[in-house]
RNA sequence: GCGCCGGUGGCGAAGCGGCUAACGCGCAGGUCUGCAAAACCUGUACUCGCGGGUUCGAUUCCCGCCCGGCGCUCCA
């Protein structure tokens, strides 16, 4: 099943498929490592991840490279404020940021690679510029990309910038550039900055030339997809381009990707603000991280997605809804055979879901078949229609789901626990819930015990007893299910 | 100011020219249960921001207006 994705720079819906024979490339921006990541950038790379596995779930081979942004000026600026060394400051950042997608099951490109590793590449590449006469040194020393020499400058964000007065909006003196629009490609050393010596001058890379240097590095001039967040598309992506194309004459990415914002109570989320919440933050809420990762899936793409607690609240309740199906058709007993309508109802499931996915990653549309198929099933379970066959089949379209929603199978708790001691050893423990510290008392074997002394209650019908165990357990977030298989038990 | 996107039930959110307007959450009633929970059933939008237009027919296309958001500067 081909891809079909929008492609910011044609402005249309366009098949996104490898070259036969060759993986599909792509290159997508990654973070910055100067804090801990937000929702809001986790939107981004979770959007990407089901782009990831949805291709690989159609056994597209994937050459994906994601940068680590290890040197820039906000980077620059707090090293020399807490006086620690610029790696031994992004390290921990890094650190943290790959944490952070593992709490979100959010898959590993095959390729990282930082900026600080590739010096030498945007050394050359800027060389290369300043041969074909679009790159310039002032006299302190920085690289600049003469705008000049790139006419299609403004392709990807349909910007018209002709209109626009050099000069009209920046001082042109204190930047010692030829035109306004210009930007750096290098920037010269300051004192007491890290810099790199290298055959451009002493100084450190700018930010866009990063990109380029490495997208090529490890997929060649030309390649099949580059994505971001919408705020990249301009100047970010726009200057990735210029640069690019100037240097090889070669279309630099055919594809172009765009995530759109996440705002959180319909404001756009910024530190300034003061309104943004790392990954972090929510887990300590006590949100599981599979309930972050639906909520930040479920709306497509190309929607701004508005973020707020009653959606991680939603999304908690309708994963409960999709585990507690997949454990009544995996434990479950049932006859052999199949029922047929059973098996059409799965198969119409399936092919429903992988259509919406093909379609623009439409993820609100993928799950509905799936929730339909869940009540198909589990009316069918009720009447005691549902065959060993049909068990098989209904599975193995969960198991397509989960391949790209990834929330069905719990790896919560991993998370949870690792925020708690982040939280303890950095001095946040405050930030805790109590409501979250609460529910993790009860070890299993104190819930198995109680649960024990519950069964024997109720045997002899002491159901005051029973019930009063009941609650206690539903404080501690144990709620518990009398089924005809017997007692199931789960942690809220 | 210029440009872009959106306004669909209590909430989130699909659909974008004609099917009973998906799906999730919530709420109300019911079935089941010792009671719950889970599951299922029924009900929750006579209608898709407002006003015009095009069309046999518009939530879906066009125009205007109102409201919200974003971009034009570092930002996922």
């Amino acid at each position: 099943m081909t891809l079909r994705l929008f492609n910011t720079l044609t402005g249309e819906v366009d098949a996104l498929a490898p070259v036969p024979g060759e993986p599909l490339r792509i290159y997508a921006c990654g973070p910055t490592v100067y804090d801990y990541g937000h929702i809001g950038n986790f939107r981004t790379f979770l959007q990407i991840d089901v782009l990831r596995r949805f291709l690989e779930l159609n056994g597209v081979p994937l050459r994906h490279v994601m940068n680590i942004t290890d040197v820039d000026d906000r980077i620059i600026q707090n090293t020399v404020a807490a006086g620690v060394a610029i790696h031994e400051y992004t390290a921990r950042f890094e650190q943290a940021f790959f944490e952070d997608l593992d709490a979100l099951r959010i898959e590993r490109p095959e390729i990282i690679a930082r900026a600080t590793e590739h010096i030498p590449r945007m050394v050359a590449l800027i060389e290369r510029l300043a041969a074909a006469g679009a790159a310039y040194r002032t006299e302190e020393g920085s690289w600049y990309f003469r705008l000049a020499a790139f006419p299609e400058y403004g392709k990807l964000s349909k910007k018209d910038l002709s209109g626009m007065e050099d000069g009209a909006r920046v001082d042109l003196d204190r930047y010692e550039k030829d035109s306004a629009r210009d930007f750096a490609l290098w920037k010269a050393a300051k004192p007491g900055e890290t810099s790199w010596d290298t055959a451009v001058g002493r100084g450190r890379p700018g930010w866009h030339i990063e990109c380029s240097a490495m997208a090529m590095e490890y997929l060649g001039e030309s390649f099949d997809l580059h994505a971001g967040g919408e705020d990249l598309m301009f100047p970010h992506h726009e200057n990735e381009i210029a640069q690019s194309e100037t240097a090889t004459h070669k279309p630099f990415a055919r594809h172009w990707m765009h995530v759109r914002f996440l705002l959180v109570d319909g404001r756009k989320m910024s530190k300034s603000e003061g309104n943004f919440f790392t990954l972090r933050d929510l887990l300590l809420k006590g949100y599981k991280a599979s309930a972050i990762r639906l909520a930040l899936v479920s709306v497509p793409y190309r929607h701004q997605l508005n973020f707020t607690f009653d959606s991680l609240t939603d999304a908690t309740r309708a994963i409960e809804r999709l585990r507690t199906f997949h454990q009544r058709l995996a434990a479950g007993s049932f006859a052999p055979g199949e029922n047929a309508g059973l098996q059409a109802a799965a198969r119409a499931a399936e092919a429903g879901y992988m259509a919406a996915l093909a379609d623009d990653l439409n993820t609100a549309e993928a799950r509905a078949p799936v929730f339909e198929l869940v009540r198909t099933a589990n009316t069918a379970i009720d009447e005691g229609q549902l065959r060993c066959g049909d068990r098989d089949l209904i599975l193995s379209v969960l198991g397509k789901f989960d391949a790209v929603f990834d929330v069905i199978g719990d790896h919560d708790e991993e998370p949870t626990r690792r925020a708690i001691e982040w939280a303890r050893q950095s001095g946040r423990e405050s930030d805790i819930a109590p409501e979250l510290l609460a529910r993790r008392s009860m070890t299993d074997e104190q819930v198995e015990m109680l649960l024990a002394e519950r069964a024997q209650a109720k045997k002899q019908r002491n159901f005051a007893r029973a019930d009063q165990i009941r609650g206690e357990l539903a404080e501690k977030g144990i709620v518990i299910e009398d089924s005809k298989e017997g007692v199931r038990w789960k942690r809220k």
